[in-house]
DNA sequence: GTCTAGTTTGACCGAACGGTCAGACTCACG
DNA sequence: CGTGAGTCTGACCGTTCGGTCAAACTAGAC
């Protein structure tokens, strides 16, 4: 199970220490991939050391050993979570063709939601709860982010490429739509029976949505 | 805090046992809404039973009085829960203009978010994590009611009073749009910042939303 | 007032959990 | 092949949690 270890860099400790050994770098692997499993299925508090332990192939202590806490590991993963997840955001851009940049945002968040359900279920069931370990200026910076973002939308609308909507409220939108097949996959799939990936069904839809909602 | 108890009736135990006291009525009232509260701000497996009887005012023995056992709890929860959270779909009328009753089911559901954001959470807690305690049977209560109403919306499209969209995704688009207001409420309010009700300004952003996708 | 069915609680139990520790093992480099 | 830093583990600890129980305490019908 623990095979297909994903080339992602979760391994980021650069707190100026020594460099990793390569055993450091595969079990650290090893336990964030297993901790997203496990956090994204269970929630933190559901989540137990052992489970985490048994799907990483690792010893109880042994994990302990690579990570000071539960919480560290939970910490560890939302951190390195966070760019990967606010990259589609960040890559809006200014100069483009607004329509198509919002719809290109659109589109890679419901990618994101098939490719990365368990990153999105994470950030899912931390929120739910209030956020109790997410960084404060983690929404601090999100807020930054979004709000210069939204000002970006504003000024398409001002030139009238865009219709007038609230840009907060649209994010919000593409947010909540796209997220919902990651997060609620359960229930989408209870819906529609079993079959194809539900999200090839919501692809043209939402492509039909926005497009109508933003059309000046 | 237990102090206002809402009129809704959770103490259906109605197993045909005798009458309930009014002492049961009560405390078994007090229950159920501490266990909300606790449920939807931590999950089943964050919530404790001391949690639940210290916000109920009463002792953890005598909480188990009421309930058999702490998943006794939350299936009653739940199960009291589902026919007020179907309401609004089960009342799409067929008979009804296409737009204007799906307007309606839109409006009354982010009215939901605004007026019972915890039992909102309850579910996305329950279903975000694979739906382990709600009964089967659920799901394919849910998919029955959907594919009902599903197939509504299909003839009101044939008959050209509404635009070609997807009906199952239609429905998820409202409950994915509505119930984000509740689920994440944490997130909307760090990135909106303080002030007024978040909902107050998605009401007309969602109003527009489906009025332009909606329109044949 | 009496008596009983209904209610409440302090004390307690076993299991599960996060975490510790001393010591055993192993890898890589000289 | 020797050695020390790095890796791993079985046994254990204190706490928390869901749940039990016997005994004490009402509420209310007669």
């Amino acid at each position: 199970m623990a095979d297909d270890l994903d080339p992602r860099d979760f391994t980021s400790d650069d707190d100026g220490k020594r460099p990793l050994t390569r055993i450091q770098k595969v079990n650290r692997g090893k336990i964030l991939e297993a901790a997203l499993d496990v956090f994204s299925a269970h929630g933190f508090r559901g989540a137990t050391l052992d489970q985490i332990a048994a799907e990483a192939g690792l010893s109880k202590p042994n994990v302990l050993y690579y990570f000071p806490s539960k919480e560290a590991i939970h910490a560890a993963l939302l951190e390195g979570l966070l760019d990967i997840w606010l990259a589609p955001l960040r890559a809006i851009d200014p100069a483009g063709e607004p329509r198509e940049e919002i719809m290109r945002y659109m589109r890679r968040k419901l990618e994101m939601s098939r490719e990365m359900p368990r990153e999105s279920r994470l950030f899912a069931n931390e929120v739910l709860q209030g956020a109790p370990r997410m960084g404060a200026g983690l929404s601090t910076d999100l807020k930054t982010l979004v709000d210069e973002k939204a000002k970006v939308i504003e000024g398409w609308i001002a030139e009238g490429r865009l219709a007038p909507v609230d840009p907060h409220h649209l994010i919000f939108s593409i947010w909540a739509l796209t997220q919902h097949y990651a997060d609620f996959d359960t229930q989408v799939r209870a819906v529609l029976g079993p079959g194809k990936d539900p999200i090839e069904g919501a692809a043209p839809f939402l492509d039909m949505l926005f497009a109508r909602l933003l059309a000046p």
